[in-house]
RNA sequence: GGGCAGUUAGCUCAGCUGGUUAGAGCACCUGCCUUACACGCAGGGGGUCACUGGUUCGAAUCCAGUACUGCCCA
């Protein structure tokens, strides 16, 4: 880091300070009401509903990167004059937020079913509702423009009583059912899980090989196994009935060793000859496709686990071991006694909780279901008719391979924080789905009723978020109004769990799709790519970020630095880039108003008959530039838009507008037309990047007031830049360009000759071509300026200086006299090196022009181009040849 | 095992439907506290575009295969 500074005892150059701005600005925003959507019929509702955060997370980088890109489509909308309605809001979490309640009571030396189920849930409750507050308002620090008055919980009253319209709808239509099955079971969490909140993680394992004596015979049969314990509830062996070496036991009797169950041999197509010796176990109760077997064969199911993953009473002596425990020593003894054949070292995937991220154990129990394969028909539709389109779209692919292969959804979980089940069961064994507890059973006139013990998913109620927090299932105007919404904006591991869900519930419930477009954004990432989270404490704090450089710098940090689709990589000083810009912004916009003279600058008209060749470059500039970001925002490329007016803000205004348009002597101020210029670029740029960046253009835009006193109090309403030609003009660019190869040129010729920069120096140009030649002699203060030019001599027949540095441009040849400057070895290098490098060019473009394939095939203009080219090379590479010939006379 | 991405400068990434001397930011090197900005200015070095074939007058770009990385599903 550069420690020297000017700074310190000048007190009129500061950077940006954001914190008290930012700070500053957020108050006024809610207090003026700024992000409230309401019902208006003459303009265009433009909705999204936030991801609901889990109440029990804290602001991490990526929730900051997700609505950060979120406040981005809204502001942007808000200004192009939509009404917008941002709708924040946070989930309740069911295991994660029961798990932490759970370890509190634990510490405390209590649980809960010690303290009741009424008591266990008014403490939860209020712990969610803390957290929830916590986490929403540390989206506020990021800037987030939501409708704060509509925050909406996943618990709350109204969107409980969604759960329960929805929950009945399905039961009597039928698509909700009760099963006795395999499921995923969590020991930690003593809860099911669904097949989508099951991550797998590769483990090394062993597979084991067990012998089975057989029945009445010296023989046995070997099984392989990785999951040894689970024997303990074998009731069958199975073979393919293909196999021609093994079919010939189907029939027969095996001993299950230690326990001396009898076991039947079946014959099962599903068993897979070459796994293995081609025989294996049957455990209904605790294998998903044993218990298949197990229903075709109509087999003992014997469940040898309890809730917390320790061993039952049909495990026998194992009683009370915990599984893993239980496997050791049944291992243990097998090998003992011998029926241990051998031992492999076996690669497998490892179902785990994505809560606890505990192995989970597949377990038999009665659960509700959700049957999805009819729900999912127009959801799959709706992607094919591109009525919902994913961004980038390759996750559509994703999407439909669920989609089409939909397995029900196991919905009840064995908690007790979330949306109890709303079954009600009579002694007589009448089920009833109601919204609240029947007084008699309507089938018996019996009164002794209970409700399920089990409450639901929590993704039971989130699927139902972008409509149920616009009042559904009452018919609210608001739903009217604003649904759907038109974009979802999520990271790719909730595409399942989340996304497509919210699809099926839009169209089965309120009959039409949630949102338009989804926008995958990545992941975020550590600088060494690895996935930042909590319990590797890799992670960034974005408050702190935004304590140490702001929350717009954290804002555009992220945005620039998360390729679209993909993931970004992260590390702390990722967030200069952002600080860095945001200060340019502001010192430049500073500059421009420290130099406005006794007229006021109009921003709004444009005094066209004044403009000067840069004034008309950059407003062309500026017009493609507003151009680009619209295409960008409507392909959702935010970050390329980004990168864009970037590159346009500190390359083409402040590096070239500014420097051509800054006075002549220190403190004067900017020639009218060109402030006039200035300021309405300026006001463009900042509106371009506002959503981008709300708080510091707001800033500015404040500042400017003071100036155009007509001029919005805020940009949080526009209006948008609009697009228009007026201004576009590839000639004038061109002819800039060109203006600009020669401060290059110089530039570079001063740099590499080590001319101290305090100097200036003449330049002597000989014109090759006439058109240049006048461009160059209208604007010649231009270059003037930026490439320190003392003297300046013009003309088609100027002659080289002695003792100077030659560079040649197209239309022109540069010369700088360097006496008692130049080095004539290392002009001599720099020459050197440039014809080399002309001449590798030429090379290939003669060949190309020599191939007669080349001149039949390729497109006349193509041709025309190339031939061009090397007209000018040639040009170069004989005056190069000329200047060094002229060196070695030095 | 199946699917989807990716492999371009030391790092992170652009490069659209094939014709650029392959770009940007960061990092690096040189010189500078020059009228806003040292969170800055100016200049510079650095890449056989993973590999192998193919299509084509022409491939970082299209096609096929290989290798590796990541994600998802089984």
């Amino acid at each position: 880091m550069n420690t020297k500074t000017k700074n310190n005892d000048n007190s009129k150059a500061k950077p940006y300070d954001p914190t008290t701005v930012e700070n500053r600005l957020y108050a006024d925003w809610l207090k003026a009401g700024y992000f409230k959507g309401e019902i208006k019929k003459d303009k265009n509702p433009y909705s999204i509903v936030i991801p609901p955060p889990n109440v029990t997370d804290i602001l991490h980088l990526g929730h900051a990167l997700n609505n950060t890109i979120q406040d981005i489509l809204v502001r942007q909308k808000r200004m192009s004059g939509f009404e917008a309605e941002w709708v924040p809001g946070a989930d309740h979490a069911g295991i994660a937020t029961q798990v932490i309640v759970e370890k509190q009571l634990k510490k405390e030396g209590t649980t809960r079913r010690e303290l009741g189920r009424d008591k266990f849930l008014e403490r939860t409750t209020e712990l969610a509702y803390r957290n929830k507050d916590q986490i929403l308002n540390q989206l506020k620090k990021i800037g987030c423009s939501c409708d704060w008055e509509r925050t909406r919980f996943t618990i709350d009253e109204s969107l409980s009583r969604a759960v329960l319209k929805v929950f009945i709808h399905l039961y009597e239509k039928g698509l909700i059912y009760r099963g006795h099955r395999i499921v995923n079971w969590c020991p930690s969490c003593q809860t099911s899980l669904s097949d989508d909140e099951v991550e797998h993680e590769d483990k090394q394992g062993s597979l084991w090989y067990i012998k089975y004596k057989l029945k009445g015979s010296d023989q046995f049969l070997t099984v392989a196994t990785t999951r040894p314990e689970t024997m303990l509830g074998d009731t069958a062996l199975a073979v393919n009935p293909k196999d021609a070496r093994l079919k010939k036991y189907v029939g027969k009797t095996a001993i299950l060793p230690i326990l001396e169950r009898e076991l039947p041999i079946i014959a099962d197509n599903y068993v897979d000859p070459e796994f293995g010796t081609g025989v294996v176990k049957i455990t209904p109760a605790h294998d998903p496709n044993d218990f298949e077997i197990g229903q075709r064969h109509d087999l003992e199911e014997i469940n040898i686990l309890n809730n917390d993953g320790t061993l039952n009473a049909n495990a026998g002596k194992f009683k009370g071991m915990d599984r893993y425990e239980a496997r050791k020593q049944l291992i243990k003894e097998l090998d003992k006694k011998g029926y241990l054949e051998k031992t492999e070292n076996y690669d497998l995937a490892v179902g785990t909780c994505y809560r606890c991220h505990q192995d989970i154990e597949p377990y038999l129990s009665d659960q509700w279901f959700v049957k999805m394969a009819p729900l999912a028909k127009p959801a799959i539709e709706a992607v094919l008719k591109g009525d919902l389109k994913f961004h980038p779209d390759y996750w559509s692919k994703t999407y439909l391979h669920w989609m089409e292969n939909i397995r029900d959804w196991c919905i009840s979980r064995q908690l007790w924080w979330g949306h109890r089940i709303p079954v009600y069961y009579c002694d007589c064994g009448e089920v009833i789905a109601a919204e609240s507890k029947p007084e008699k059973c309507p089938k018996c006139g019996g009164t002794e009723i209970t409700q399920d013990e089990d409450v639901l998913d929590t993704w039971f109620s989130s699927w139902l978020w972008p409509f149920s927090t616009f009042g559904w299932p009452d018919k609210d105007p608001l739903l009217e109004y604003f649904y759907p919404t038109k974009v979802l904006v999520t990271a790719s591991e909730i595409i399942f769990l989340w996304v497509a869900r919210m699809v099926m519930a839009g169209y089965e419930f309120v009959g039409k799709i949630p949102f338009n477009d989804v926008y995958i954004h990545g992941t975020v990432r550590d600088a060494n790519g690895i996935k930042m989270s909590k319990s590797l404490g890799n992670g960034i704090d974005p408050l702190e970020i935004i304590d140490q450089y702001g929350a717009d710098a954290l804002r555009i940090s992220l945005v620039l630095a998360t390729p679209d689709g993909q993931d970004p990589w992260i590390s702390k000083n990722t967030f200069e880039i952002g600080r860095n810009f945001v200060n340019k912004l502001f010192q430049a916009s500073r500059f421009v108003m420290m130099r406005t003279g006794d007229e006021k600058p109009d921003i709004n008209t444009i005094p066209e008959k004044d403009l000067i060749l840069v004034d008309k470059w950059i407003l062309s500039r500026l017009e493609r530039t507003i151009e680009t970001t619209n295409k960008y925002f409507a392909e959702f490329k935010l970050s390329a838009a980004a990168k864009n007016l970037y590159s346009f803000t500190w390359n083409d205004f402040c590096s070239w507008y500014i420097e051509l348009i800054k006075p002549d002597q220190p403190g004067q101020p900017i020639r009218k037309a060109s402030l006039d210029v200035a300021f309405y670029v300026l006001d463009k740029i900042l509106r371009l990047l506002h959503p981008f960046i709300p708080f510091v253009t707001e800033e500015i835009n404040g500042r400017m007031k003071e100036f155009s006193p007509d001029k919005e109090d805020t940009l949080t309403f526009g209006p948008w830049p609009e697009e228009t030609a007026k201004f576009k003009d590839d000639a004038l660019e061109a002819s800039f360009e060109s203006i600009q190869s020669v401060v290059n040129a110089v530039r570079s010729i001063r740099a590499e000759m080590n001319v101290p920069p305090g100097k200036r120096s003449d330049l002597h140009v000989r014109i090759t071509d006439v058109e240049m030649g006048k461009l160059l002699d209208t604007y010649q203060d231009y270059f003037r300026s930026l490439a320190k030019i003392n003297k300046l001599y013009i003309g088609e027949d100027i002659k080289k200086p002695g003792l100077s540095a030659s560079g040649i441009i197209s239309g022109a040849e540069i010369f700088v006299p360097l006496e008692g400057l130049i080095n004539i070895d290392s002009e001599k290098t720099r020459l050197e090196k440039e014809l080399a490098n002309l001449k590798t060019q030429l090379e290939k473009l003669s060949k190309k022009l020599a191939n007669s394939d080349f001149l039949k095939n390729a497109p006349s203009d193509v041709v025309e181009k190339e031939k061009t080219k090397r007209i000018d090379i040639e040009e170069r590479v004989e005056k190069l040849n000329t200047n060094l010939e002229q060196l070695m006379g030095w």
